[in-house]
RNA sequence: UGGGUCGUCGCCAAGCGGUAAGGCACGGGGUUUUGAUCUCCGCAUACCUAGGUUCGAAUCCUAGCGACCCAG
């Protein structure tokens, strides 16, 4: 049965093969553009451009309408100012969960719905939905190299009974073939990366118009004074790239990684080597939980979980604390968990939710 | 000022008369809807300076300059 769809083009060859196959599928197909950053360099505002362009074309090709709107302040309120509060708090919060939470599953989704009176709203990402007795299921998209469940686990029961993945059971591969047969003109665009609707930037640059910097010091574990950071927030626990340090006299031939922040005294804590001991946690302690299900946790569960986008799910021992709060056991340690970022919870192929973590430590 | 040691890529560091290892850093590419990690490629015609000995020197000699250590 038809069904009035409005699927979230982006102009990348994702959204566009969406819209073509719930074409196919014979439904009554909207694009919709959303634009949700206000450009303030010229640069970016040309991609935007070409964005829309892409976009456009392929609604032209498909013969369908594309309508654009604009959640900047939404997107400015609920995502980018949590982003900068969290990096001044010395976290690595993970912009795309909070944008798909509050922008394009609320303020998309409501729009599509309450303005445009659809149905449905559908989403170039790489995840599914099944439905299983009556609920919703978000499970892994089954392209391996794309999955981006993780970046879902805020949907809720409301969220997943009104969104469509259509790409979610197919490989890039074959998405880059339909767009080339429909003649799309993103068939070869290169996969974005870089933060949802503000695009690759160079990170210190960017943040560093936003928030103030404070240089300090690295020192080793055992406090011995390695050199200078130029703010802590621009560092991210596990990072090794834009440290500088070259050879230090005495010390092994191996990378220098960031193992801590200590805030109070603005030092950046650095090792050596990618398995650097004080790296490795097997436990973890989240909040902001959301469960797809809506069912908080109430008793503990075994599961799998990830720390961190595209790594593998390892195995854990997950407990609620309270409402909405949990601890993660890990059977093995972890390497470089890490507070603003997600952990997010899976059982086989379904994802189960996920909440934010606040602290690591070891059992 | 005597005595000693040492000066090789941004940093650490091989080399010990036969025509500049390696690591780190850095730059670029790949992977990636966060930030990272990871991966690939690039990176000293040159060895503090000036002479000399040799077919040939970063490697030997001499003199400077510089650094550090011990004496004082």
């Amino acid at each position: 049965m038809p069904k009035n769809i409005i699927v979230g083009m982006s102009g990348g060859v994702d959204s566009s093969v969406t819209a073509l196959l719930l074409l196919e599928q014979g439904h009554r197909v909207t694009g919709l553009f959303m634009k949700n950053w206000e450009e303030d360099d010229g640069t970016e505002y040309c991609t935007a451009m070409e964005d829309l362009t892409d976009a456009q074309q392929v609604c032209d090709k498909l013969g369908i309408e594309l309508k654009t709107v604009n959640f900047a302040a939404e997107y400015w309120d609920e995502v980018f100012e949590v982003f900068l509060s969290e990096f001044a708090a010395g976290r690595t919060p993970n912009p795309d969960i909070l944008c798909n939470k509050h922008v394009k599953f609320k303020a998309f989704l409501n729009y599509a719905i309450e303005d445009l009176g659809a149905e449905y709203i559908a989403t170039g990402h790489y995840a599914r939905i099944h439905q299983l007795n009556g609920e919703f299921c978000l499970l892994k998209g089954l392209d391996p190299n794309k999955e981006q469940s993780y970046f879902l686990y805020t949907l809720g029961q409301k969220q997943l009974a009104r969104s469509l993945f259509p790409i979610g059971h197919l490989h890039k591969p074959e998405i880059r073939a339909m767009a080339e047969k429909a003649g799309f003109a993103n068939s070869r665009k290169k996969d974005s990366t870089g933060i949802c609707f503000i695009g690759e930037r160079k990170f210190k640059e960017f943040l560093q118009r936003y928030l103030p910097t404070q240089p300090g010091e690295m020192r080793t574990p055992e406090g011995q004074y390695i050199g200078k950071h130029s703010g802590l927030m621009y560092y991210t626990l596990g990072q090794r790239q834009g440290l500088g340090i070259g050879g230090v006299k005495d010390a092994p031939d191996e990378a220098w990684y960031v193992l801590e922040k200590d805030l109070p005294h603005n030092i950046l804590i650095v090792g050596q080597g990618h398995e650097h001991p004080l790296m490795l946690h097997n436990a973890l302690e989240a909040s902001q939980l959301d469960w797809c299900n809506d069912q908080p946790l109430t008793q503990p569960i075994q599961c799998m979980a990830k720390t961190r986008y595209r790594q593998a799910d390892q195995a854990c021992y997950l407990e609620p604390i309270g409402h909405d709060r949990c601890r993660v056991a890990f059977e093995q340690p972890q390497r470089a968990i890490t507070p603003g970022q997600s952990v997010v919870f899976y059982q086989g192929e379904v994802c189960l939710g996920g909440g934010i973590i606040e602290s690591k430590s070891n059992s």
